[in-house]
DNA sequence: GTCTATATCGTGATAGAC
DNA sequence: GTCTATCACGATATAGAC
């Protein structure tokens, strides 16, 4: 089933998964290679060096974490909608993926932060419209007056951290994995309802 | 002014600041060293090893982590009053320790977590009568019927990830680090009324 | 393309002079 | 207590055989 996945992949998807779970400074050129079933050699072979790999990684990790922002909010729906909808589908992206903010965050406040151009990533954001779009209902009384660079930092604190958060969480309320997933569910309707009746009073 | 510090604590101070916004693994022992503008012989002779000289930092972070929230929480006024004060120190108290929140969440992350009972400070949190004062809230009506666990979750997300995703947001938004500094206190009132407001429906 | 062997460096930690 | 010198190790990276 898994066809060919040739060694430069292999490498690739190893370096991935522990990039983003232990970070630069975290893990070593080794540790990739192991987990890829390859030795060192192989690594620098394909990617010259663990900072170019790094780069390859973070790069596609932002990738990834702009795009379901932008996906949801470049549609044709009512901004509530959008609201409500985008509380959903990121609740079950980062369960899939609850490592990437930490990775993102971290990784980005590293001095040594590997000449990328973050700016770039959340230029597509913008180029949503989401921001004259949020601008115009507040104009229109839809929605609440309050600073644009609130709106997307409300959602994501009220997302991302959550996940973010998991081992404390657990050791703060002595839950299990399984407690705290279950939680994390019951929090996102929270999360849904508490941001919406903020933003947009009169939907009541 | 500076009085007589000693060696000893030259070399904590600089350990302190160095490993809360580098981590354990972002760092050296001779940076250490340097920070304090002594020696890595020196830093061994006090502590012993690089671990137990972070293990000593670690925790002395995580009381200055819980004692806001156990000081606000212990004292004798209304839920709502408690509620947003405790808001308000927080966001005081992390403008000058901004990289505390992200330091406490990296190292607990970490598998190699220096075998420290991180328990028994929640356990703090926990005797302050803070959960049971809620519940009894929820009884009478005062207060919404929500998941005690959620309670202290809503407020760490909108207190600590604002000041952990400075670096991003400023990406996202193209603003200096001043403009940052304006905007956080702006959210900070934005929080407060969207939390109080969620948490306690009748006191608009 | 893949491996073994190795060069080079930086790290944590300590020995030993003062 | 403090410093210099050094050890032992593991890291990144590469050379060179196959």
């Amino acid at each position: 089933m898994k066809k060919d996945t040739t060694t430069e992949e292999k490498i690739r998807e190893a370096a991935r998964q522990v990039f983003r779970s232990k970070g630069f400074y975290g893990c070593t050129s080794r540790e990739i290679a192991n987990a890829a079933g390859e030795n060192v050699a192989l690594v620098n072979y394909y990617f010259r060096s663990k900072s170019q790999l790094f780069k390859i990684i973070f790069e596609a990790a932002m990738d990834d974490f702009v795009l379901s922002m932008v996906e949801v909010f470049g549609s044709k729906k009512s901004l509530v909608e959008k609201m409500r909808i985008f509380i959903d589908l990121e609740y079950a992206f980062l369960a899939k993926h609850p490592e990437l903010p930490s990775f993102i965050l971290n990784e980005m406040n590293r001095e040594d932060g590997c000449n990328i151009d973050h700016q770039k990533y959340f230029l597509k954001v913008a180029e949503t419209g989401l921001f004259e779009e949020c601008f115009k209902a507040q104009e229109e009384g839809y929605m609440r007056s309050i600073s644009l660079n609130s709106i997307p930092l409300l959602i994501m604190s009220n997302c991302h951290y959550p996940v973010m958060a998991k081992t404390m969480l657990m050791q703060l309320h002595g839950m299990t994995s399984k407690e705290y997933d279950d939680n994390l569910n019951i929090h996102k309707k929270l999360v849904s309802d508490m941001l919406i009746n903020f933003l947009f009073p009169q939907s009541n």
